[in-house]
DNA sequence: GATATAAATATGTCCGGACAAATTCTAGAG
DNA sequence: CTCTAGAATTTGTCCGGACATATTTATATC
């Protein structure tokens, strides 16, 4: 329980991503059309009396994100206004994204604390056999029979009255929702993968072992970007889900 | 070929990048195990006389490739000994969409005039048995001999003289190129899903076969949304691709 | 040997400066 | 009006310093 890493529990945020996620938050909003410019490292510095070494690695974490492109003698355009992989042409809202899609619910099938082997506990940064809330289940469409995937959820001791509801197999459900609740998350990093479905998942989704699968792993972080909300890892059978996005170029 | 991005052409290189390749391609020799650590900062600084800012840098060179991690207080750990998927996240320029990532090359197999079968004349929006012109080829990464995808592109007759282009395997990455100038496309409708490594593929690939894949179909129309300008149908084993994205909820 | 504490080490954040390189702006000439 | 050259602006590279934070190592005690 208390090797879970201090990281996970701090409160402040560097100054440089700060300002960052301000100016992120800025083009997202509208306020800086595509081909417009943001401020300068120079205005950056006056603005909010920082050092230029501050400014540059402010920009530099907009830049990250793919928003923004910095030129040498010219200044950081806008080369996007919204995220790149924007969640409005698959699923709506935070909520739709694992759980509920317009016509689909989740069944929970297994809710139990684990501990987390390697792979896990890599991807949820903490120590190989550290305790972890674990909530697993099918997703189904209620005109289709089949399970359209399988979703496990893990969730990092937290120690307040949200795991409690985690633990309880009637009321993870709740504890999920609440947990992504939108005001509370700052960021999702998502990775899609392929893979052979597994036997024991196969015959759960009514699917034939090691066909082709598609993995989404989907981690989820809070409004200070440092705590780590949940993963949650769903396997999709080829056939039942496919990742539709349309691109319009800068320009 | 003058059309190759001027990046590719730069001759000098700034310290960091310098010592960060070296490091790389050390890594890459097997000179450092997984898990060991990379010289520190101030090795760095006294092995090329540097500041502990360029070495900084370096190191920062080194970790955006993913090879590496950085850890307050503990040094630079080596996670990765073969250079991760390229295209890890979402490529910004359309033109890196398919053909070049910054350090991928695109090595063309085949250029040839087909006749569209049901499913590829769906994709293409036409009746079966229309003639197309096919290019298809591999796509190759610098550091590592194992192709990383295989591409078909599909070009519906324009009767123009890109399709000429096209059809002379010489100069069919000038005619995609020229295709595929951001200035002429207006939407791009991307679909991934997860298939099995089909047994030809998996040779030129250097995978197995029936193994999981990633496949990406890409439909590029012009500025009026209208004309099909061509569909790249691209092929990735597992292993060498995951689709990463960070979303930001809307608020 | 196990445990706790202190010290050392290594990276992270932030400040300042200087010069280089690329782009934009301005003024002058034709 | 267009073109060119020079100046100004903006980001890129690199140097140095200081303090903070996280991890590892060393030491003392039981």
């Amino acid at each position: 329980m208390t090797k879970i890493k201090s990281s996970l529990k701090n409160k402040s945020m560097p100054k440089y991503q700060r300002i960052g996620e301000k100016l992120i938050g800025q083009i997202l909003a509208g306020k800086h059309e595509i081909d417009s410019l943001l401020p300068t490292e120079k205005q950056l510095c006056t603005a909010y009396k920082i050092s230029r070494h501050t400014a540059r690695e402010a920009l530099r974490y907009v830049e990250k994100t793919g928003l923004v492109e910095r030129r040498q003698g010219s200044g950081t355009q806008v080369k996007r206004t919204s995220m790149p992989e924007q969640i409005n042409e698959f699923i709506n809202s935070i909520n739709d994204l694992l759980l509920f899609g317009k016509r689909t619910r989740f069944d929970i099938r297994i809710s139990d604390m684990i501990q987390l082997d390697a792979d896990l506990a890599e991807l949820l940064d903490v120590e190989t056999g550290t305790d972890c809330i674990h909530v697993g289940g099918i997703r189904i469409e209620p005109h289709d029979k089949k399970p359209i995937s399988y979703s496990n959820i893990y969730r990092p001791q937290h120690m307040d009255s949200v795991d409690e509801l985690f633990k309880d197999k009637d009321t993870a459900i709740y504890a999920v929702v609440k947990a992504l609740d939108s005001n509370n998350i700052g960021k999702i990093e998502q990775q899609i993968e392929a893979c052979l479905l597994p036997a024991g998942l196969a015959e759960q989704l009514g699917a034939e072992a090691n066909s082709a699968a598609m993995k989404i792993t989907r981690r989820y972080f809070d409004k200070e970007l440092k705590d780590l909300i949940l993963v949650a890892q769903s396997i999709y059978p080829a056939k039942r889900f496919s990742h539709s996005s349309v691109l319009y170029p800068d320009s």
